[in-house]
DNA sequence: GTCGATCGATACCGCGGGGGTATGAATGAG
DNA sequence: CTCATTCATACCCCCGCGGTATCGATCGAC
C-alpha cells in the first residue's frame, strides 16, 4: 500500500465527504473516487458505504483509518527524524508543556550538558497533549510527560519524579487561610470555576470556567481571580503574592517522566534517561 | 515520502550493495540507483556514501533505516488488519512461544470464550523472538510475552503472573537429587551444554550446547540427557518421568503477560485484557 | 410530481515519471 | 595493464495519476 494512498482515504474517512477531502488534499474529486475504489479493489472488500447523500465507515475501513493513522504518522516521523539528523548534525528535540515542570527541565538540561559527549538540546514547548503527536510524527525525539494527565501508551518512558498536588488561589481567598484540603472541597468554589483545557482537536469543553492554554496564562488568571488551579506542589517555586497555594492531600499523585518512540534509542536520547534517572 | 521508496531504500542499506537489492525487488538496477538519488535529492542530503567497491550509510540513512523500518511495519500492519477485518470478520489473533505457558494460555482461552461478545480468537505460535514482529507487522493483534526474555518496547501490556524459575535435568542426573540450585551451580555443568537459541535474524551464536527453537523440542533434549533448560516453574506442569526440576533460588523472575499495539485497542482485546487481569 | 441542487461515478485525454536495456566510468585485484 | 565489478547515465516506452466534462442517483422544495 502506497503512502499516497493511505493519505487519501484518511482524508476522506476522516471528512466523511470526497469532494472536501479532494479539496483538502489538493486535487480533484475524480481522481479521489478513482483511488479510493481501486485501493477497496486491491484490499477486495469495501471501505466505505457512500450514497449520493452521505458517506460512512464499513468494520474494515474503520480499522484502516485507525491504523493508517499511526502507519503515516511513522512515515513522516522518518522522513522528519531524518532531515533532521541531515540538516542540523546530530541533536535532539525536547517537548515539554508550556510553564510545566521548569525546574526540574532546568535541572535535567544542565546536567546532560555537562556529560562529555552532550549534543544541542532543542527545547520545544507545546500546549497540553500535543506532546504525544510530536513524539509521533517526528517533529520531537523525547518529551517530558505528567502521568496521569499524558498518555504514555507506544513509548519508553523512565519515572523521573512522583510528588502531590495543590490548589492555586487567588490571594486573599477564604480557602487561601486553611493548611490543606481535600477534593470535595474544591467541588464547592462557585466563585472560582475550574480552567477548561483544550481537547485534542482544539476545541473547549462547555462550562462555566475561563479556556486557557497553559500553566502561565493559567497562573495569570488565578492571580487576576478568575479561577482555580489544580496544580502539582512543584508550580509553588515560582510563585509572587498574589497567588496562595494549599496541599490537596487525596489529589491523585503526578508523575513526571521522560518518554520517548521506543525505535529511536538513539545515542543522545540515551544518554539523556541516564542523566536524568540519576538526578 | 512514499511507501516504494522507502522500501527501496531499507533493501539498499540492508544489502549495502545496489545490484543484489534491485534483485530482491524485483527490479533492474538502474531505476533502484535512480530512486535512490532522488530521494536524497528530495531529503537534501546524501543517505548512503557509495564508491564503486562499497556501500555505507550516513548518519542521516542510519536513521532513515531504523525509522523506516518501523514506518514500513505500521503501513504493513494496516494493511494486514484491514484485509483480517474485511475477509474474516471481527476476530483477534494471539501470538504465543511454541511450548510456553499451555496450562495460562488453556485458561485464558476458555474464561474469554464464555464472555458474552466473544470473538474468534486465532493462536499463532512461532518461536521467540518472533512475536514482536508479528505484533508490529498486523500479523498478530496481541502477544502472549515473557519479560525479561521478550521486549515490550512500543506495546501496552498487562502483566498476568510472575514465577520463579526452576533447572530442568535428565532424569538421575546428578543435581537432579537437590532440593534447590543456585545460577552458580550451572556454571560448572560442563555435561550439560546450555542450548543456544536463534537470534532476531534466525542465525544461531557459537558454543557448545544443541540448537533449539521451541520449548517441545528443548523438553526433548533434556530428556534425551543431551542439555539442561533454565524454565519457568510453570514448565513443571507436563513433565513426564524422564525430566526433573530443581528450583534455581537466585534465578530472575519470570512475568508472563499480554502484549498489544497501543492504537489497536479494539473492543476484543480490551475484553481479553481484562478477562486475563481478572484470573 | 417536477425541478433543481448535491454528490459520487464514469469517460476520456495528456503527460510525468517509473521501469526497462544498453552503455559508460571508476576502482581495485591479479 | 587488463579485466571484473559495480554504480551512474542515456534513452525509450508505457502505465497510471490527475485534469475536465459529464452522467446518474437521490433528496428537498414547492
Amino acid at each position: 500500500m502506497e503512502t499516497r494512498e493511505l493519505r487519501y482515504f484518511v482524508a476522506v474517512a476522516e471528512e466523511l465527504h470526497f469532494g472536501r477531502a479532494a479539496e483538502r488534499l489538493g486535487i480533484a474529486q475524480p481522481p479521489l473516487s478513482r483511488a479510493i475504489r481501486a485501493l477497496e479493489r486491491r484490499l477486495g472488500s469495501p471501505l466505505l458505504e457512500r450514497t449520493t447523500r452521505a458517506v460512512a465507515l464499513t468494520e474494515a475501513g474503520s480499522v484502516l483509518l485507525t491504523e493508517g493513522r499511526t502507519a503515516l504518522d511513522a512515515v513522516d516521523a522518518a522522513e522528519r527524524r531524518t532531515r533532521r539528523t541531515a540538516h542540523t548534525g546530530p541533536g535532539v528535540v525536547l517537548v515539554a508543556k508550556a510553564g510545566a515542570s521548569q525546574e526540574l527541565l532546568t535541572k535535567l538540561l544542565a546536567a546532560y550538558a555537562a556529560e562529555p559527549d552532550a549534543v544541542a538540546v532543542d527545547v520545544e514547548l507545546c500546549g497540553p497533549g500535543e506532546q504525544e503527536r510530536l513524539l509521533r510524527d517526528g517533529r520531537a525525539d523525547v518529551g517530558l510527560l505528567h502521568r496521569p494527565f499524558d498518555s504514555t501508551a507506544g513509548f519508553d518512558t523512565e519515572d523521573l519524579h512522583t510528588e502531590g498536588q495543590s490548589l492555586f488561589l487567588p490571594a486573599g481567598h477564604p480557602l487561601s487561610t486553611r493548611t490543606e484540603l481535600r477534593m470535595a472541597d474544591i467541588e464547592a468554589l462557585p466563585d472560582l470555576p475550574l480552567p477548561r483545557w483544550p481537547a485534542a482537536d482544539g476545541t473547549y469543553p462547555d462550562g462555566p470556567g475561563p479556556q486557557v492554554r497553559d500553566t502561565a496564562q493559567l497562573r495569570q488568571l488565578v492571580a487576576l481571580g478568575r479561577t482555580a488551579a489544580v496544580l502539582p506542589d512543584s508550580a509553588r517555586v515560582d510563585l509572587h503574592d498574589d497567588v496562595t497555594a494549599v496541599a490537596l492531600v487525596d489529589a491523585p499523585p503526578v508523575t513526571t517522566l521522560l518518554a520517548w518512540p521506543p525505535q529511536s534509542r538513539s545515542r543522545a536520547v540515551a544518554d539523556l534517561v541516564r542523566v536524568a534517572a540519576r538526578a
